[in-house]
DNA sequence: TCACCCAAGA
């Protein structure tokens, strides 16, 4: 008897119970078949356990429900204990190592055994495809060759499963030539699984175009899973409308939609950073039913945190319930955003286990708000409780944050040990080197490692054109952009500012403005804040205040705090108080309640000898009961940082660190008078 | 009874 449904299943299983009549062997593998696969794993383990005889393919039935649930110390256990197994049970056996994270050594050693063990087991078409899936799995390409070689020889690679497994595996290691050629190969009847895995191939690749001609060859082929690659690679791609665009065509073309489906076009209102969207698709998840599936219900929770509405997230994160890593991260990444360190930190020790993204989340958060004591506090406490190699984008931030704090020592120890532990040097994490060296004032090794890269991006160039800049190394800032045009590669807004920056400090009005004229008339660029409170320094430096007062008068933004900063010290090195007060009262519009503006205000009245000026801006800043912070100098020693401000006498040592102090300056008087 | 293609947070 052939049992179809549930229904049916359930229907024969009373009837059995209610005669008596122990089912056939072949009737019970049914009924485990049919409980396993509508989710009852409980009832087909209690009907497994009750039978009184099993065959091969009881055994292989129940394991592979327990493969297809993840449970894998189960299927250990059933595997070990079958009486009989052939090639079906080790392919189950083999699947379960493949697809559950962690047991892919496993899964080699088995397949290896498979073959040479006695008696041999051998292996089928099943074996391979599951084996292409574990090299598309580690990107191991060697290994996926021998494989096709063997496909070749034994002659089983025209069916549609070793062609999508092939195109798959080409595709996820790297190589899309060699996965457009299976593609092209196979062209005279269109296979659906290889079709979609061409179309995820393409859009993996970045050829989103190419893909969507995939897509619509034969569109009547189109399954969920076709629409679901397309969707998701226009998403992958940055391509938001698009894939928006794809989805609301799909439901109009009434095609099933599933939870894929609804992962990447949350993803996609993710990116469009658009929460009436985001409402959107949450209530039709709703409406379908879809919230208990972890990566949708995440997906919610990351759409409300990159939108900034926190307080909806928290919501949709308690009502979905079940801690969600994923919810969790978004969160953290959410508030660190918006600068909420404490509650970003507060959700990151809720979290029992921690893996390298969520350590990463908390690392560029702290930089985000350029909190470096705790970059670095972090990453102590980082390195005592996790034993795993640290993740380069961890590395990243606290380079970040040796950078800020001009603190080459650790940076050193930082690049010392990504070379111990020989991490994977992208271009990345070279930037960051390059620039860490840079900022930390050792501009020979910056540029010793810039000249070691060959294949030059632009950040790279714009870290290292920056770090000329800032060491006043006009003609090598120059040169390196001259390099970077001669290669090919893009400049930037970034990269103007850094040249930019560069003529500020060597005082080069005339190539200044060349700069400024070239990024909007050859690179088609628009100069942004940056680069007019730049060129408002420049010509402040320079004593071309008229030239300042122009460019002020002609900027086609609104002239942001940065920029009128940079007038009012322009105003004061040109000694012009009248333009000074127009400055002042530009400023204090937008930032009345900065506490370092005040202060930069009075010291350009007190500059002049202002005192009333000077006095008038003190007692303003007072009425607005503003503070500044005290700026502070430290000093790295090897029981941790010292911090000093003006006068301060709390450190333990203080009085003769005075006493030194007072010899250098003794010492610095006698050099100068001589 | 086992195998292919589509989904999340830096």
């Amino acid at each position: 008897m052939q049992l179809k449904s549930l229904k049916d299943g359930l229907f024969f299983h009373v009837k059995s119970i209610k005669s008596g009549i122990q089912p056939t062997i072949f009737s019970s593998n049914q009924l485990i078949h049919l409980y396993a696969k509508n989710g009852f794993l409980h009832e087909a383990d209690k009907l497994f356990d009750e039978m009184p005889y099993r065959n091969v393919f009881t055994w292989n039935t129940i394991i592979a429900a327990h493969v297809k649930n993840h449970n894998l110390t189960r299927v250990e256990v059933l595997f070990n204990s079958s009486p009989r197994k052939d090639l079906v049970t080790y392919n189950s056996m083999l699947s379960g190592y493949v697809n559950i994270d962690g047991y892919e050594v496993n899964a080699l050693r088995l397949f290896v055994e498979m073959q040479y063990s006695r008696p041999v087991i051998g292996i089928d078409e099943f074996t391979i495809t599951t084996m292409l899936n574990l090299v598309a799995k580690l990107a191991v390409p060697s290994l996926g060759m021998q494989l096709h070689s063997y496909m070749v020889k034994s002659g089983s690679v025209s069916s549609g499963f070793s062609v999508s497994s092939l195109i798959d595996m080409y595709s996820k290691c790297g190589f899309f030539q060699e996965t457009c050629q299976l593609f092209g190969e196979g062209h005279g009847e269109l296979d659906l699984a290889s079709k979609n895995a061409m179309v995820a191939a393409c859009c993996r690749e970045g050829e989103v175009e190419l893909g969507l001609n995939v897509f619509w060859l034969e569109p009547e082929l189109n399954d969920t899973v076709s629409w679901n690659t397309m969707i998701s690679g226009f998403e992958r791609n940055g391509f938001f409308k698009d894939s928006l665009k794809l989805f609301v065509y799909m439901v109009e073309k009434r095609v099933r939609i599933n939870e894929h489906t609804f992962s990447s076009v949350l993803s996609a209102c993710s990116g469009m950073r658009s929460v009436k969207l985001g409402k959107e698709v949450h209530a039709r998840v709703l409406k379908e039913g879809f919230n208990t599936n972890p990566y949708i219900t995440s997906g919610i929770v990351d759409v409300y945190c990159k939108c900034g509405y926190m307080e909806y997230a928290e919501l949709a994160n308690a009502v979905f319930g079940s801690e969600n890593t994923f919810s969790v991260t978004s969160l953290i990444l959410g508030y660190s955003y918006t600068g909420n360190m404490a509650k970003a930190r507060w959700l990151f020790d809720s979290l029992a286990e921690k893996n390298s993204v969520v350590w990463t989340a908390l690392f560029s958060g702290y930089m985000k708000s350029r909190q470096c004591e705790e970059v670095f506090m972090l990453l102590k406490e980082l390195v005592v409780k996790e034993t795993y190699v640290l993740d380069a984008l961890i590395l990243i931030s606290v380079l970040g944050a040796c950078a800020i704090r001009s603190s080459l020592d650790p940076g050193k120890e930082i690049h010392s040990y990504i070379l111990r532990t020989g991490i994977e040097m992208d271009k990345k994490l070279m930037s960051s080197i390059i620039d860490m060296y840079s900022k930390c004032g050792n501009i020979t090794y910056a540029e010793r490692i810039f000249k070691e890269v060959m294949k030059r991006d632009k950040v790279l160039y714009n870290v290292m054109i920056a770090g000329y800049a800032h060491h006043g190394h006009e003609d090598e800032a120059i040169n390196a952009f001259n390099e970077m045009l001669g290669r090919d590669v893009r400049p930037d807004a970034a990269t103007f500012v850094a040249l930019m920056s560069a003529c500020r400090h060597v005082g080069s009005v005339e190539l200044g403005e060349k700069f400024l004229h070239s990024m909007t008339i050859d690179h088609d660029l628009t100069p942004e804040t940056d680069h007019y409170a730049c060129m408002v320094d420049l010509y402040g430096r320079a004593n071309q205040l008229e030239k300042a007062v122009l460019l002020m008068r002609n900027i086609p933004i609104e002239p942001d705090p940065v920029i009128w900063g940079a007038f009012l010290n322009a105003c004061k090195i040109n000694g012009n108080m009248g333009l000074a007060r127009e400055a002042e009262d530009n400023l204090l519009r937008i930032e009345g309640d900065t506490g370092a503006r005040y202060i930069q205000l009075a010291n350009v009245y007190a500059a002049e000898g202002n005192w009333n000026e000077m006095r008038r801006v003190m007692e303003k800043m007072k009425r607005k009961n503003v503070k500044k912070l005290a700026g502070c100098s430290w000093v790295y020693t090897e029981n941790g940082v010292s911090v000093f401000t003006s006068g301060d006498t709390s450190h333990a040592r203080s009085e003769s660190i005075y006493s030194t102090l007072a010899c250098l300056t003794t010492e610095i008087d006698h050099i100068a008078l001589e």
